[in-house]
RNA sequence: GUGGCCGUAGCUCAAUGGUAGAGCUCCAGGUUGUGGUCCUGGCUGUUGCGGGUUCGAGUCCCGUCGGUCACCCCA
């Protein structure tokens, strides 16, 4: 039996890999003064159908009835979520809130290198703030997200947009706002499409002298105005690198309201690795004019992270650190004389209640094979329990050194080394 | 959801339609207390699954499941 198309096993060495994404995520987060909270996977089906997600997600969802035949989804994403949660808790909390979740997702898909139909997000999210010192500061989060795990602007860039932008473009070319959404796909699709058919999908559109050129000149002049005072705060942050200004990003989801922005990487095989943008009217929406609340936030997913974390040396680097750190074992203790095993699982016991992960053979084995398990479970140390008793021989095993010490000194000799 | 490629041992892969193999891993040894290299030996398969063609199918055909790439879109 396997796991559905989609779904994975997580072996310890793949579970070993999420650990280190979702603690320096949570490091992070925590950095910018934001708290976790956390949902229920399984939603109304109503939540998502608001208008709100809007697009794509929708036909993705894994949507059943459930006993009661009440219409239920799995979570795609966590924003709807969050956006309930905080209408019906509104007054419980000073603004602005500062919230991130890790939490897993589904979407009916056809899976793919770093697209699963489960799969892990980190969601930060700013709410209560309409100024652009939120956007920059969650985009700064976003970016130390990324320096945290050891891209930099080489390796990974931040696409920055703003609808607003194309609000006022709209306008000046006569185009209904009911049309917005059709025209911000086609706008979205422009680079992956030859010119002929742009045009003809311009052409189906009610407008007053808007052509391709137009567009483009636009797209491409070498100011945005309405992006000006967040990329002078980025600059302020020493993060300016990391940005490149791109109206094209208008991104999928209906709900967004002002700055958009998606985190590419270049390495690779080009992809987004995460993803956000302001949506000041989904929590209003959602309440029913109960709450209003604006808000700005990103998305990014383990699946893609993952990949990518394989593709840049510096992350690969950082991550195997991190392995090596927290190996299964730090110390291996050794026994060479069978008799001597109550004194060793003694030993066993009090450097593990000093905190230190300690494993030992459990069956009579030969002195080899002991070194051997020391080696496969990632020890620094092998300690020898045998004919030396009371000393202990401790072998450092990375250079091989031998080193002489008695027992009742071990837990201590060990504590400093681990310091160290 | 659409199209292409792939599916053989735990892993990576061989095998002009004619007896299913190699390397790595794993296990056991290399005389009584030392691991990452070395040497010897050993285990492992309903060739993803189900049909069909054929004297004979891992190989050809159909279906199905899974993987992967592109599209779509995105985390």
């Amino acid at each position: 039996m396997k796991p559905l198309s989609g779904f994975k096993d997580l072996l310890p060495c793949d579970y070993a890999r999420r650990r280190y994404l979702t603690e320096g995520w949570r490091d992070i987060a925590r950095r910018y003064g934001f708290v976790e909270f956390d949902g229920p996977t399984l939603e109304s089906l109503e939540l998502y159908q608001k208008k709100n997600s809007g697009g794509e997600i929708l036909t993705q969802l894994y949507q059943f009835t459930d006993r009661g035949d009440r219409p239920v989804a799995l979570r795609p994403e966590m924003t709807p979520t969050l956006a309930r949660i905080v209408a019906a808790h509104d007054r419980e909390f000073a603004k602005p809130l500062r919230w991130f979740n890790v939490g897993n997702c589904f979407r009916y898909e056809r899976q793919q290198r770093g697209r699963l139909r489960e799969f892990l997000q980190l969601n930060c999210d700013l709410l209560g703030e309409r100024s652009v010192t939120a956007d920059a500061e969650i985009i700064a989060l976003l970016i130390d997200q990324l320096r945290h795990f050891g891209f930099g602007p080489n390796d990974v860039t931040i696409r920055l947009s703003d609808r607003l932008a194309w609000h006022d473009f709209l306008e000046q070319f006569g185009i209904k706002k009911e049309s917005t959404t059709e025209f911000l796909n086609i706008v979205d699709k422009m680079e992956r499409e030859p010119q002929e058919k742009t045009e003809e999908k311009l052409a189906a559109l009610e407008h007053s002298g808007l052509t391709v050129e137009k567009l483009r000149e636009f797209m491409t002049s070498p100011t945005i105005p309405v992006l000006e005072p967040l990329l002078e705060e980025l600059a302020a942050r020493g993060l300016r690198d990391f940005i490149k200004p791109d109206l094209s990003i208008v991104r999928g989801l209906a709900y967004y309201t002002g700055v958009v922005f998606e985190a590419f990487a270049l390495q690779g095989s080009l992809r987004a690795v995460a993803g956000g943008g302001r949506y000041d009217r989904l929590i209003h929406d959602l309440s029913n004019g109960a709450v209003t609340l604006p808000a700005v936030g990103f998305g990014m997913g383990d699946a893609v992270m993952l990949e990518f974390l394989k593709e840049v040396p510096l992350a690969t680097q950082r991550e195997e650190e991190f392995h090596a750190a927290t190996s299964s074992c730090q110390v291996y203790l050794v026994i060479a004389d069978e008799a001597l095993r109550p004194q060793a699982v003694g030993l066993a016991q009090q450097l593990r209640d000093a905190g230190l992960r300690v494993a030992f053979s459990l069956a009579s084995e030969r002195v080899g094979k002991q070194f051997s398990a020391a080696e496969n479970g990632g020890a620094s140390f092998a300690v020898m329990i045998g004919d030396e008793w009371p000393q202990l021989k401790i072998k450092r095993l990375s250079t091989r050194e031998e080193m002489s010490v008695p027992q009742g000194g071990l837990v201590e000799w060990l504590m400093d080394c681990s310091k160290g």
